[in-house]
DNA sequence: TCGCAACATTCTAATACTGTCATATTACGA
DNA sequence: TCGTAATATGACAGTATTAGAATGTTGCGA
């Protein structure tokens, strides 16, 4: 029963599933930070930062590197970008669909017929 | 300050974020569903399906069809599946990096000197 | 209208997640 | 070694999620 491979991906995803966390992979998108730099950058708590940190950390969605007293961290894969880009799409595609309802509702009060597309 | 856009991301993700949310997207991938069917392709009770379908269908991941007193699901946008994908591709490639530290270790165990603690 | 089939919702106890606050660890410089 | 800056971890209370059982709702045929 491969059930195990849905949780590990359920995991990942829930990874994401925070604002403070998406927030923080979207920092990294420009690179490496500190994990002070990114409590600045976000205005976040220090607790706050290490903790949701660690999460991404956990399930191995950023990788630390030690320098000094500082730990500076990056994302592990690239990939996870592609999955906020599509998110966002989605997001996008969204609105648009409820405009497009929202539109329908206009032209048919207006006295208008049908039209749909895509 | 657009804070609720990475809500609804993390909202979004959220949604993935189970087992059974994951299996049921996945068996969408092969086109509508009713309840009924879900239920048994997936061998879980009742109501966690329709629970589940829920969670899904408020977050906008998939659309409800009424045929007499069945309801077919399909999901809203096929990017959900490259979401799928790309976790899948990540999680591919984590294993193949944990193998290669694997590997690395059996290497040094093998007699490649270097610093070690007795 | 009655009764059933297909889904949805509600309730509850257990578990998980979150932010806040406090404390611990680590690395470095004096 | 001591002190401090930078992170991490722990304990806690409040909130949210979950599965399971029970109950509601809807559509259709007799």
């Amino acid at each position: 029963m491969p059930n195990s491979l849905e949780s590990i991906k359920a995991d990942f995803f829930k990874a994401l599933g925070h604002p403070a966390r998406i927030r923080i992979v979207k920092a990294l998108r420009a690179g490496e930070l500190s994990v002070g730099q990114i409590q600045e950058e976000l205005g976040l708590e220090q607790s706050v930062v290490s903790q949701q940190l660690g999460v991404l950390r956990a399930k191995g969605l950023i990788d630390p590197r030690r320098s000094g007293t500082s730990v500076y961290y990056s994302v592990a894969d690239d990939k996870v970008f592609e999955l906020l880009d599509i998110a966002r799409a989605m997001f996008d595609q969204q609105l648009q669909s409820l405009q497009a309802i929202a539109d329908e509702d206009d032209a048919r009060q207006d006295g208008l017929a049908e039209t749909e597309p895509a």
